[in-house]
RNA sequence: GGAGGGAUGGCAGAGCGGACGAAUGCGCGGCUCUUGAAAAGCCGUGGGGCUCCGGUCCCCGUGGGUUCGAAUCCCACUCCCUCCGCCA
C-alpha cells in the first residue's frame, strides 16, 4: 500500500507518478474523497465515545456516593450517547473498508528513475554480456548445432518429458528426468553455495495463508494467477517472496540487525492465466518450477546498496554459468503492482532464438512492509519506521536450464554443462544419449 | 481426529466489571557513585489513528454479544502447548 497520508498531502504528485503507470486520475481522486469523509465520520464517532465513557465514570461516582436517582438518570443518558455511537462507528467501519479496498488495489509509485514507457515496448536494454564480452569479443554467434530447441534436445537425451509431465499434471507442467533432474539440483546447490556468506538459508512453507498473500501485493487482486487450496484456504506460492516478506510480518526490528538477508530455494507455481497460448512450449512458460531467490529487509538509506547487490550476484551466477544475458531496466508501464523499480535479468537462448526472463530484481519501498507492518527502530530514536524490501531470483531454473541445454549442445546432439557445475556432476559434465 | 491447557507490552508474568494502556521482575536507555567496569541506587522506557496541537480515540489472539461502563462476563473462530490416535 502507499500512504494514504502521501495522497492526502499531495494528490497532484500521487496522481503524476501513478499516471505513469496508467491509473486515472479518478482513481485517486476518489480515494481523497473517501479519505475526507472517513474521518470526519471518525471524529463523530470519537466525540460520542468521549461523551459515553465520560458519562459512565459519572454513573460510577453517584453511585459510590449512594445516589441512586443520578446515576439511574446519567446511564440513562450514556445509553443514548452509546446508540448514537454506534451508528456512527458503523458508518466510520464501512468507509475504513471501502478505503482500505482501494488502497490494497492501488499499485505503487514507479521510482523516478525508473523509465517512461507504456509497456514491455518501451523496457530499456542497460547492458549486454556474454562469455569473451570483457575482452571484446564480438557478440556471440551461436553455431547451427546450438539452434536447436530445448524441447527437442531434452526429448532425444531423455532429460525432459513434457508429455509426461502433462500426463501427471497437464501441459505446461515439466517433468525432468535422470541427468535433467540432477542439472537442477546442481544449479540449486551452487546458488545456495555462492550466496551463503550474506544470506541466510530459509525453507518456507509453500502454501500460505490468505493474509500472507496480501502482503506482498499477490492479493487480493491477483486471485486468478495463483493456485488456491480450496478446503484448507491455502495459496500455493508464485515465489519465495510471498513467505519470506511475511517471515517477520507484525514486528518491530532492531535498526541494529538490518539488513536482514535471507535466500530460499521453492517451488513456485502460477496459473498463467492472462498468458493462454503464448510461449507456452517447452519451458519457456510453465506453471511450476524452481528457483532460488534472494530477499532483503533494509532501511530505506541501505535499499540501494542492497539493490545492487542483488543484481549483481544473479548477474554473477550468470556469469559462472557462461549464459549471454542483458539487463532489462522496466519501464513504469511494465512494472509489477507492488514494485517501484525493478531490473529484469534476460538469458539469450539460441534454440528459440529469444531472451528469457530469468530474473526479476526490484526495490519495494516501504509498499509491502506497510501491508505486512514490518517495521524497525530507529538508534537515533523516535517512532518505529517501515522497513524497505527487495527481493530477485538467483535464479530461475527452468529457463536457465533450457538456456544451458541450448547453449551447450555439441555436434554429436550431447550437450556439455558448465563447467562451474563439476562439483555437484562430475569432472566430465557431458550429457550424452542413453 | 479425541481430551485438556493457554493467548496480556521487547521478554517473563499479575490483573474483585468502575480513572487499567495495564502491577511486578527481567531487558533496554539516562543519571549518581567509580580511575574504568561491575554491583548498588535513582529516573525513564508499548503501538497506532484523528486533531481547531488544547486534546481525543483505538489496541490485552480475532470477530460478535451483554452492560451506563469489558483485559475482566457470554458466544464463535484462529493459533500455540501437552497427552492420546493416525502417519512420512
Amino acid at each position: 500500500m502507499i500512504d494514504v497520508r502521501l495522497i492526502r498531502e499531495d494528490p497532484e504528485r500521487v496522481k503524476a507518478a501513478l499516471g505513469r503507470r496508467g491509473v486515472p486520475a479518478e482513481d485517486v481522486d476518489a480515494i481523497v474523497r473517501l479519505d475526507v469523509e472517513h474521518r470526519a465520520a471518525l471524529a463523530r464517532a470519537e466525540q460520542l465515545r468521549a461523551r459515553v465513557k465520560s458519562l459512565s465514570r459519572d454513573v460510577g461516582e453517584a453511585r459510590r456516593r449512594g445516589d441512586v436517582e443520578g446515576a439511574a438518570g446519567l446511564a440513562d443518558e450514556s445509553r443514548r450517547a452509546g446508540e448514537e455511537e454506534r451508528d456512527a462507528a458503523t458508518r466510520t467501519d464501512r468507509l475504513a473498508i471501502e478505503l482500505r479496498a482501494r488502497l490494497l488495489t492501488t499499485p505503487n509509485l514507479p521510482a523516478d528513475d525508473a523509465p517512461d514507457g507504456a509497456g514491455p515496448d518501451d523496457n530499456v536494454v542497460r547492458r549486454t554480456w556474454w562469455p569473451g564480452h570483457d575482452d571484446g569479443a564480438p557478440e556471440p554467434v551461436p553455431a547451427p548445432h546450438q539452434r536447436v530447441p530445448h524441447w527437442d534436445t531434452g526429448t532425444a537425451l531423455g532429460i525432459l518429458d513434457m508429455a509426461g509431465g502433462a500426463r501427471l499434471a497437464g501441459s505446461m507442467f515439466p517433468l525432468y528426468r535422470g541427468e535433467g533432474a540432477r542439472l537442477l539440483r546442481a544449479l540449486t546447490s551452487l546458488a545456495l553455495a555462492s550466496h551463503a556468506d550474506m544470506y541466510e538459508e530459509i525453507r518456507p512453507p509453500t502454501l500460505v495463508s490468505t493474509e500472507t498473500m496480501t502482503s506482498t501485493g499477490h492479493l487480493p487482486k491477483f486471485a486468478d494467477e495463483a493456485y488456491h487450496v480450496e478446503r484448507d484456504d491455502l495459496w500455493a506460492i508464485p515465489t519465495a517472496e510471498v513467505p519470506l516478506t511475511s517471515m517477520r510480518r507484525g514486528e518491530i526490528l532492531d535498526e541494529a540487525e538490518l539488513p536482514i538477508r535471507l535466500m530460499a530455494v521453492t517451488q513456485c507455481f502460477r496459473r498463467e492465466a492472462g498468458a493462454a497460448g503464448r510461449d507456452t512450449r517447452g519451458l519457456l512458460r510453465v506453471h511450476e518450477f524452481e528457483k532460488v531467490e534472494l530477499f532483503a529487509y533494509a532501511t530505506p538509506a541501505q535499499a540501494a546498496a542492497v539493490h545492487t547487490d542483488i543484481l549483481a550476484r544473479a548477474e554473477g551466477l550468470l556469469h559462472a554459468l557462461e549464459l549471454p544475458y542483458r539487463v532489462v531496466d522496466l519501464c513504469a508501464g511494465d512494472l509489477g503492482a507492488s514494485a517501484a523499480r525493478t531490473l529484469d535479468l534476460e538469458v539469450y537462448a539460441p534454440g528459440v532464438d529469444r531472451w528469457l526472463e530469468v530474473s526479476s530484481v526490484s526495490w519495494f519501498g516501504d509498499y509491502q512492509a506497510r501491508r505486512a507492518n514490518v517495521r524497525y527502530r530507529p538508534e537515533a530514536g523516535g517512532p518505529p519506521v517501515l522497513v524497505h524490501t527487495l527481493n530477485g531470483s538467483a535464479l530461475a531454473w527452468s529457463r536457465i536450464w533450457a538456456a544451458i541445454v541450448e547453449w551447450g549442445r555439441q555436434e554429436d546432439g550431447s550437450v556439455r554443462l558448465p563447467g562451474v557445475l563439476a562439483p555437484w556432476l562430475g569432472a566430465d559434465p557431458v550429457i550424452r544419449p542413453r
